[in-house]
DNA sequence: AATCTTTCCTGCCGGC
DNA sequence: TGCCGGCAGGAAAGAT
């Protein structure tokens, strides 16, 4: 399941590949993602050079000059770069193909991935305006997030994978940023001190920061033949840990169901 | 066969 | 009153 650090294993690697490429045809094998893809799109992107790709939250932009291809991975997607003519299996479901022979795969089995056309500017599409703080950005602090948290009762895990605050923080990496920061999921999002909101946004910075230069190490599998992205496995403290020791204290990982998600914690280091 | 996954959308509630 | 933000719950598809 594509998280954050994924997606942007995916744009890194993708980038140095199709960047100044220009685009030659579409095809669209099976349009119904979460959204259709729309109907014009071959339209709008044939003969379209990509200048970039950019990343918000888990939204890919590639950077079309008068508009921008958002790309959703969603639960299962991937997007992999194969040579032209490569056959289609059963879930590969967009073909973009580039000059020179290489195409670009969207293969998702579940189909919540997204794939839209964006007019410029893209950070004014519905989808992208309400969007909260990039936790890599440097304006993503404790002190920032505790302003948004003031007098809400949510909990502190729903609040933190909550978008409009901070985006790209899934379930796996709310469960291991709260352990990392000693806090427990069930604690109320205005309830928790300046000092564990520092640690708390320390935590989520360097989770995801590991996650992503662990992705980028296999950033040569995703230029491969078999063409995977870089995706890893992480070595979790606590995500789907229910009954193993602590790593730190040995204390059994619990487990608890907030809004219909899976919470994993440590009842002694947490508090 | 129920569970798990992301995140947008709908609708209820209370405050002003 | 009507509007707003906060919040809970539902929905989508497929693998296991």
């Amino acid at each position: 399941m594509p998280e954050l650090p994924e997606v942007e294993t995916t744009r890194r690697g993708l980038l140095p590949r199709v960047a100044g490429r220009r685009i030659r045809s579409i095809a669209v094998r099976n349009g119904s993602l979460r959204w259709p893809v729309p109907a014009d799109i071959a339209k709008r992107l044939s003969g379209e050079t990509i200048r970039d790709i950019r990343r918000r939250a888990k939204y890919l932009l590639f950077d079309l000059g008068k508009g921008h291809l958002l790309v959703h991975l969603g639960m299962s997607g991937r997007l992999t770069l194969l040579p032209a003519g490569t056959p289609a299996r059963k879930h590969d479901h967009v073909d973009i193909e580039l000059e020179g022979g290489t195409l670009l795969r969207f293969t998702d089995p579940r189909r919540f991935g997204a794939m839209l056309w964006l007019e410029s500017p893209a950070e004014s599409h519905a989808l992208l305006k309400d969007l909260g703080m990039e936790p890599l950005d440097a304006a993503f602090t404790g002190q920032a997030l505790r302003a948004r948290a003031k007098g809400r009762s949510v909990s502190i895990k729903q609040f933190l994978m909550n978008g409009r605050i901070v985006t790209g923080v899934g379930n796996i990496y709310a469960s291991e940023a709260l352990f990392h920061a000693g806090i427990a999921p069930g604690r109320s999002a205005g309830r928790v001190s300046a000092a564990r909101y520092d640690r708390l946004a320390e935590a989520v910075r360097r989770t995801l920061a590991r996650a992503i230069a662990a992705g980028g190490s296999t950033l040569r599998d995703f230029a491969s033949a078999e063409g995977r992205p870089g995706y890893f496995q992480q070595r979790h403290a606590v995500y789907k840990r229910e009954g193993k020791p602590c790593r730190v204290c040995k204390t059994p990982i619990r487990a608890l169901r907030q809004g219909q998600r899976s919470t994993f914690f440590c009842p002694r280091c947490q508090k």
